[in-house]
Parts: structure tokens; C-alpha cells; sequence
DNA sequence: CTCCGTGCAAAGCGTTTGCACGGCG
DNA sequence: CGCCGTGCAAACGCTTTGCACGGAG
């Protein structure tokens, strides 16, 4: 998924063009890493001087809701990140420090979960620590 | 680690012994699965009329800060439960209905992360879903 | 012209903190 | 009798929501 593509998906829902919609897509297409709500208004209101931050999460919902972003949640906080291909279930290795990302291509449910009795209906698994850039 | 176990580390440390506290820690131990602070308050002030979140959550920072409870975050709350024995590393089924949980001990760290210059601090892994009683 | 998207303001929720008092040690 | 634990109240950070206006289609 690119940027032109989630904008596609966005009006073939009914949602509307703008460029705002259009610029925190493409940070976050220009990112690719866990981004929160105080990144993307950062980057944002250097061009939009009004913009605050009921825009960026009514937009960061609606993404979310079509699958155009991703997110976790850490320390309280909501992260959202570009949808990687989701046909390649993986999860992550992040940065504390800048939120960036590299996938683990090892998912752990094959071999953990053996359990009977209990319906799973997700999991997470998240490594934590410091990029080569941030130590 | 079991509730006198806990009140001892508590008082080696300076902390006084206090009902509500030593209650607190009966919940944890009796219930042996994460609790908010809500559900803290709402099985204590059953006992103590006047029992507020503030006790809760300072009590419940102590004793995370002494390893007598382990935390993790759901849904943007803080979930608590009586420490596990820390010798044995593993994770948890969570039931996101009840909070009941159950161990898992094979740990996905080994077999995943083989990341050059990404230093690990941590790791997080869950799988949610619902237990037999709840589904 | 009709809604949707937006900014403004205020409220919401879980959590944290300053203060003064009361109780543990 | 000193200091820690507590309740009260207020503030906090992040997020959500009601309202009225302006812009996309």
C-alpha cells in the first residue's frame, strides 16, 4: 500500500480528499515507523498553522478503521505506523528512542500456544531497545 | 512470593505496615491475575468507606517499584498482578474479559531476534482472546 | 447545495501530585 | 513525637466529543 492507494481506498469509502489527509499519509509512507499523535501534528503544523490535534486523530481513527495504519500502544500512548503488506504476518523490533522499526519475520503463536480451553482472539509480541542510531 | 513475604520486603525497605495495604496484597495473591486500579478500589471500598484511587495507585507504584507486582498496559489502563517467581521467565494468556491468566513458557525471544546493532531492552509477549468461562 | 472535514472549546478518562491531617512505629 | 500513609481536591496528559462554520464534490 502507497499513499495513492490509501487515498483510493479513502474515496471509494465516501471519505473526502484533502490535503491534510494527504500529508499525514505521506509521513507516514515517508516514516514507515510508529509515529504519535504529537509527531504527526509536529510535522504538520509547520505548514498548516492552525492545524491541532482533533484533526489528526479523527484522521488517525478513520485510517485505522480502513486498515491504511496500524497501531500499538505504549506507555499510555497510541502509535501509529503505514500498514505493512498484510500478507506478511510479522511484527516488530522498535525503537524507543525514534520509533523506528525492522520486522521479526518469526511469529511466536506456532510454537507457543498449545492451550486448550482458550478462544485467541490476538496477541502481540514487541521487542524494545535502541536502534544503531539512538544508543 | 506470597502476601507475608511481600509485607516483610515492604517493612525492610521502610515502609510501614498498613490493613489496606496488607489487603491490597491479599487481593493480588487470592486473585492471581492482573486487576486495575478500579478493581482494586471497587473490592476494597467494600471494607473502607472513605478508600480512594489515590492510595491505590501509590501503593500500587511501591509495589511495583519492589517487584512484589508485575505491570502491563491494556487498552491505555495499567493492569497489575502478583508477581510471578521471577526465576521462571514466561508470559501470559490474558482473558480480555476477566483477566484470568495462564503461562506460556516457551519465550520467542531466542528464536526471534538474531538483529544486528539493535540493543534489546525489552520484550513483550501476549496473546489475548477469552478463557472457557468467558467465551 | 449538501455533507463532510475542520478548528475551537470543553469534557472525558485514567493517572499523578500538593497539601494538611491522622496514625504507625 | 516524627514521619509516612492517607483522603481531598486539583491538575495532568492523552484522547474524544458537541458545536458551528467553511470547503469538497
Amino acid at each position: 500500500m502507497n499513499v495513492e492507494q490509501a487515498m483510493d481506498k479513502l474515496k471509494s469509502e465516501g471519505y473526502k480528499y484533502t490535503d491534510k489527509r494527504f500529508d499525514m499519509l505521506t509521513l507516514f509512507s515517508d516514516e514507515g515507523r510508529y509515529l504519535a499523535a504529537k509527531d504527526v501534528l509536529e510535522s504538520l503544523q509547520v505548514k498548516y498553522d492552525g492545524m491541532s490535534f482533533d484533526t489528526i486523530y479523527r484522521n488517525l481513527s478513520v485510517f485505522t478503521d480502513l486498515g491504511i495504519l496500524e497501531a500499538t500502544e505504549l506507555d499510555g500512548e497510541k502509535r501509529f505506523r503505514f500498514s505493512c503488506d498484510t500478507n506478511d504476518h510479522h511484527h516488530h523490533l522498535i525503537c524507543l528512542e525514534c520509533g523506528k522499526t525492522k520486522h521479526i519475520h518469526h511469529c511466536p503463536m506456532e510454537a507457543a500456544v498449545s492451550e486448550q480451553g482458550f478462544q485467541v482472539t490476538g496477541h502481540k509480541f514487541e521487542v524494545y531497545g535502541y536502534c544503531e542510531q539512538c544508543q
